[in-house]
DNA sequence: ATGAAAGCGCTAACAT
DNA sequence: ATGTTAGCGCTTTCAT
């Protein structure tokens, strides 16, 4: 074949891009010279070493990253999986992501893995990744068991947030603890009918964060010798539409909860409207509490658990980084810190 | 030097994936049949085409992506340049790109052009691009006039949201129309000392939004011989934050205005809660109009002009597809509707 | 309809 | 310190 003719030609006028050989040619060494001098490498005598930049200089040479990596393998580039890229705590971990990614010079690609089929296709096979990046940063998606092998022989590194999926690194926060810590801030303030609108997406993304956090809430229950009512346990999906009509159902129970743990601030923000369209007051009538630290979350005197969510991005990036230098499983487990954030929305009871 | 060892062996287990030859070997065909064969091309007898499919099935032949690219420079890649990933407007439009790009097999590159060195760095060249991606999705980020020709030149496809740089297709919307609609709705709600709380990145980003929606600000206005105290006029910087100190600074001025135009949501939203904090209730004491129509928007009652952003970065995305189908520019210039969504941050003075 | 072979633009042995 | 050269895994022209 030959010159596959960089087709698409703008109106013809795409200029030709000056390849290694240009740069060897015009420089008077050969690419292999022209190769070490431009990485850096050692056993490049200085005057030629400047000799060359200087050409690669004059014709603006730039080299082809694909013809690289088809030689050694390296992609430099790495993909982030998450589940949804408009969710806000999704976008927060991967501007964390590509803040340590951009500067050591790797490409981010991301993927959405918001259908189960979407999940599937993409994480049921390691390979179609394989040569498209060095690694993986799965953003609260697990692998289900039967494809961690695979990943695993297959020499992508991974590294998972959220979640914790052995023998991959990983950076979490302790979920269910604290959750319990936010309800048993309710507890103190002395409520005794307290609502869990949680969100439940385990089977859809194997999501273990939802679990945790409701298990979080039981826990407090339970060092009391407290139990939830069962019409009070309402599940959303972690928008402030979800969060909106979990509290509508829970405030037309029997009896209404007098405080609500909500497993994300976007549905606390929804719980929250919601009392308002009910006209109540919170935390007059009822107390609230959510879970992020939402960027909004202060602005609505949300109690809240902080979670470091940029820093949680920019921790799995350099968790990857590091098993990608290393060329072996690190097997870091990084858990970053919570805190509980006492607003206006939960007061005690009465 | 042959063999570049795939390197980073997970402890030695990485499986030596399949080659198109070892396809061709397991149908007893030639390399070139196969790649015929397993791309749909014609000429390729029905018997030979399935005894291929089934050789690539057996050996779970996945072509790579690197050798194709390098042997047709087609990427099948584009790239996303944002100022910054972690803004809602810009989660929103990333997730309507991917949206369509991944169903038409393209991986997505995100780029973060935060600070002006990045922008400088990865605008001011359109070089670098050249073999990544087949395009580029600029959101909110004008290319200098100096740098239009290279890129235009450089044959990389781009297309622009957020503003129009000519010759490339664009997404927009009538930021200065809509703003002045915003600003007309305070005005016949009998308002005349109207603030305006607008975002100043033009010169840092080439950024054409703030200042439209500064000019419909203006125009509205205008348009009833009224016009705007200089200390009724802030700047922030698209976040809650930068408008609840914007907020602060009006309500300290020697007349206070009685509603106020941010530029965004996050701002407005900042706004409302610095005048919870003075001790002032909207829309009783002062009327707050925002711009995006964010997520949490409709859960604060804020009455503020809608976007589509997920339709816009879906609309962008397609352009560049068609684009590159079409393999010259297609000089479309989508103009996306918005609407005024009144709700109860804001109201008749008095 | 199929195959042989020449690249695509790099990197890395292996000389020298 | 530098050059020669054989690949990396595909695509595509040109024969057949």
């Amino acid at each position: 074949m030959t010159a596959p003719r960089r087709s698409r030609s703008r109106a013809g006028s795409t200029a030709p891009r000056a390849t290694i050989e240009d740069v060897a040619r015009q420089a008077g060494v050969s690419v292999a010279t022209v190769s070490r001098a431009l990485r850096g490498l050692p056993n490049v005598a200085a005057s030629t070493r400047s000799r060359v930049e200087r050409a690669a200089e004059d014709l603006r040479y730039r080299p082809d990253p694909n013809a690289s990596r088809l030689a050694t393998g390296q992609a430099h580039a790495i993909g982030v999986a998450v589940p949804n890229i408009g969710g806000w705590y999704f976008s927060q971990v991967l501007a964390g992501v590509e803040a340590v990614l951009a500067p050591a010079g790797f490409d981010l690609l991301v993927y959405a893995a918001a259908e189960p089929d979407d999940r599937r296709r993409f994480l049921g096979d390691a390979l179609p990744a394989r040569q498209r990046v060095d690694g993986l940063v799965l953003v609260d998606l697990g692998l289900p068991a039967d494809d961690v092998g695979p990943w695993v022989d297959s020499g992508v590194c991974v590294v998972t947030i959220g979640q914790r999926t052995d023998p991959f690194p990983s950076v979490t926060v302790d979920n269910r603890s604290a959750a319990a810590t936010a309800v048993r801030h309710l507890l103190n303030l002395g409520h005794r009918e307290v609502a869990l609108i949680d969100a439940g997406d385990e089977k859809r993304f194997h999501f273990a964060v939802p679990g945790l956090r409701q298990a979080g809430f039981h826990d407090a229950l339970a060092e009391r010798g407290l139990s939830v009512r069962p019409e009070h346990v309402e599940t959303g999906l972690f928008t402030v539409e979800s969060g909106r009509a979990a509290m509508d159902a829970l405030l037309a129970t029997s009896v209404p909860p007098t405080a609500v743990f909500a497993a994300s601030d976007e549905m606390a923000i929804g719980a929250m409207d919601s009392a308002r369209q009910h006209g109540l007051t919170v935390p007059h009538d009822v107390s609230i509490v959510g879970f992020d630290d939402h960027d909004m979350a202060a602005a609505w005197g949300l109690t809240t658990i902080r979670q470091p969510v940029v820093d949680i991005g920019g921790r799995g990036a350099a968790l990857l980084l590091a098993e990608l230098a290393a060329g072996a499983p690190t097997g870091d487990h990084a858990v970053m810190p919570t805190q509980l954030m006492v607003r206006r929305s939960t007061r005690r009871l009465g």
